[in-house]
DNA sequence: TTTATATTTCCACAACTATGGAACTGGAAT
DNA sequence: ATTCCAGTTCCATAGTTGTGGAAATATAAA
């Protein structure tokens, strides 16, 4: 991953609106919301929450397609991947213990 | 880890100067870098470093201590795992396969 | 074809962020 | 004490980002 689309992911990220609504996309899996329940789950204007479905979009880590009338997103799970990588690059290669997670069971607070 | 802190350290690393420095610092491992040193491979003039600095340490992501006339700067190395974690969270329950990368031997282009 | 629903685009305004020169502070050397 | 060196703080300026109402667009239903 290049220094630029990591710059681009990471301030897609950097929002509270936005990184609440790519949680829930990731919590939301494959099938993804349509926007209006990602509206309603967020509380916000619609308008508001294109914006920024607009950016997480640009930053290649949301997709998404028509259905009916509503449009419905999903979570870009490669660009998510190489993002991890690239924050872990380097790092790993001299301590893989200190900077990469684990897919730790019961670790998590899970985010609400 | 919170939302809060975690917008903190996306929005720190959310830009070119911040994340390169930040990247020297992670391949820099424990004993971390001086700050005239950042400022050098990075060739920007001290002022503006040190507000990139600044920023990196207010969302944990680097800590700084006193070391004769200059300051030495190193990663904050648990900050940098929690926000790895937090990003792949509930992603990871469902599909750990998915999300978490894996401390992969050759798959990294190195940044430079 | 008219009407309703879902979402986006447009726009203006306020708030925040980055830049770097100049002045300042802390520590070491003479 | 004075001078030098490393880094920080201060400040003005330019640029970027977030907000949400109103208007526009696309699809589906009556």
């Amino acid at each position: 991953m290049e220094l630029e689309s990591a710059i681009a992911a990471l301030g897609a990220l950097a929002q509270e609106t936005r990184l609440r609504a790519f949680r829930l996309l990731v919590r939301a899996g494959t099938e993804g919301l349509p926007a209006g329940v990602i509206a309603e789950g967020l509380d916000i204007p619609p308008a508001t929450l294109s914006f920024h479905l607009k950016e997480l979009s640009r930053a290649g880590l949301v997709h998404s397609r028509r259905e009916g009338r509503s449009i419905r997103y999903t979570l870009g799970v490669e660009r998510m991947q190489e993002l991890l990588q690239f924050l872990g690059d380097d790092c790993c290669q001299g301590h893989p213990e200190l900077c990469l997670p684990r897919a730790q069971p019961g670790t998590g607070k899970s985010p609400r």
